[in-house]
DNA sequence: TTCGATTAAAGAAAATATTCATTATTATTT
DNA sequence: AAATAATAATGAATATTTTCTTTAATCGAA
């Protein structure tokens, strides 16, 4: 196969990596109450998680803490929105602007944490040639034709039967990194990063642990 | 603690739970092509996971495979929407109608997955008598006065800071599943459930997926 | 029928992630 | 100045998840 010799040490346990938005939201909660400091374990007891585990996970940044009193606050800050990919702000297509790609692009959260959509693209007449909040819709067709260097992130928004098939087209069009929102597992080269963002998968958990809660 | 003692023999394993809407995808694409079989082996090639992981996952469920068959398409399909809760729908109360709200809001796509929006709460006299998607939109505090049995979920998408304490009156409001999109780990008695679905956790992992490519 | 190939299922082994235990450091108290 | 307590950091132990291996079943071809 194809990625079996690829080393993956020095990888940031995917674990740890979806852990450090929260700790980012815990600081920053932190410094509106002005607190300079944080100890891993105030951060632990806070947050109901173990405090190795902090210490561990904040040790994959370049952050050093200080014995006795903790991590500064805002030099935490700094580091993690640094290393997360937070500061630098990547630029991205929207693929299928339909229910859900509609809500991303009405939605303003998402440029804080690095992400900008520049521009969509769909099938549907009734949507193509429009703009969401500033944002122009394109036919797919115009994708090619684009081909802009400067945008490598590809969010994936379209029907699960075209799934393959649009994310091929995004990768032949330069596209390094897709935020997969369908439930279709994308198959393509190693130089593209797909990350699987499924609402129903949470879904699916909730209502599983839900109903061992209710024995 | 408080959930030390609290035995998860038997529990499936999220990573297993979290994988099964994407069987359930694959399955629906399948039958579209009138596959009325499908092998572990031939879902596992398809979606590049391990075969033997796919029958592992599908075993926590009902479903028995033929030996040098597979599984039988549309009972997996069936058994599998059961399984994952997707088949009764529950009724979910969304609290904080702002720019991730109204997008949940008007996603139409949740329904088909058991998941039914039937008022939204906040504070913000802007949109406080509004319906959106013909879902009617209150203050908070008519929450308690609803007290509504047959609604067990709630969906958190109010500001970080406000996050724990909406929590806290949403579990006293009778809800024992929080679908939490706020970055913040809510701290609740083991009668809640509370499920974590950062956007941002994702983007952080996918950013730093794509810059260990470009080595 | 007999053989070979394909598969589900279940258990063993390996890899990964989390929790525990230890050590060294340093603010604060005595 | 010495003792104490709180803490970061690190390595060991444990738990969990994934992958590998084996077994038994059965379809289809010879
Ligand atoms: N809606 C939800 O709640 C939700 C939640 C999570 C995941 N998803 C997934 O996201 C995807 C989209 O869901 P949705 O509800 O927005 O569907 P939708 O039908 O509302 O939107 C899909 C859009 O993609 C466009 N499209 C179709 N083919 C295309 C192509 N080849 N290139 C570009 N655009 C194309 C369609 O014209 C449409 O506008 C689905 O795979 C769904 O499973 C949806
Ligand atoms: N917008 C995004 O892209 C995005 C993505 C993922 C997660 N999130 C998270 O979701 C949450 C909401 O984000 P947003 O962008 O929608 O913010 P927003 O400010 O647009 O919306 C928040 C809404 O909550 C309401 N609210 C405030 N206090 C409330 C209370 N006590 N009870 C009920 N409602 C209250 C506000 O009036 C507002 O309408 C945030 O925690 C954010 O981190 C946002």
């Amino acid at each position: 196969m194809s990625s079996e010799n690829k080393k993956k040490e020095g990888l940031v346990p995917e674990p740890s990596l979806r852990r450090m938005p929260c700790y980012l939201a815990y600081l920053k909660l932190a410094k509106r109450r002005n607190q300079e400091f944080v100890s891993s374990t105030h951060i632990a007891r806070d947050m109901g998680v173990d405090p190795t585990q902090v210490t561990k996970d904040l040790s994959y940044t370049s952050i050093v803490g200080k014995t006795r009193v903790g991590y500064e606050v805002n030099a935490l800050i700094e580091v993690l929105e640094d290393f997360l990919g937070f500061t630098k702000l990547d630029k991205a297509y929207l693929f299928g602007a339909g229910s859900l790609g509609n809500a991303l692009l009405h939605d303003h959260g998402l440029d804080q944490y690095g992400l900008k959509i520049v521009a969509a693209f769909d099938v549907d007449p009734k949507v193509i040639g429009r703009s969401i909040e500033g944002v122009p819709i394109f036919h797919v067709s115009e994708f090619e034709k684009m081909k802009d260097e400067n945008v490598q992130v590809g969010i994936l928004t379209v029907p699960a039967e075209f799934a393959q098939d649009v994310a091929q087209l995004m990768a032949a069009g330069g596209i390094k990194g897709i935020w997969n929102f369908t439930p279709i597992r994308i198959r393509l080269g190693d130089d593209v990063v797909v990350q699987d963002t499924s609402l129903y998968a949470h879904l699916a958990v909730m209502f599983n642990r839900m109903g061992h809660v209710k024995k």
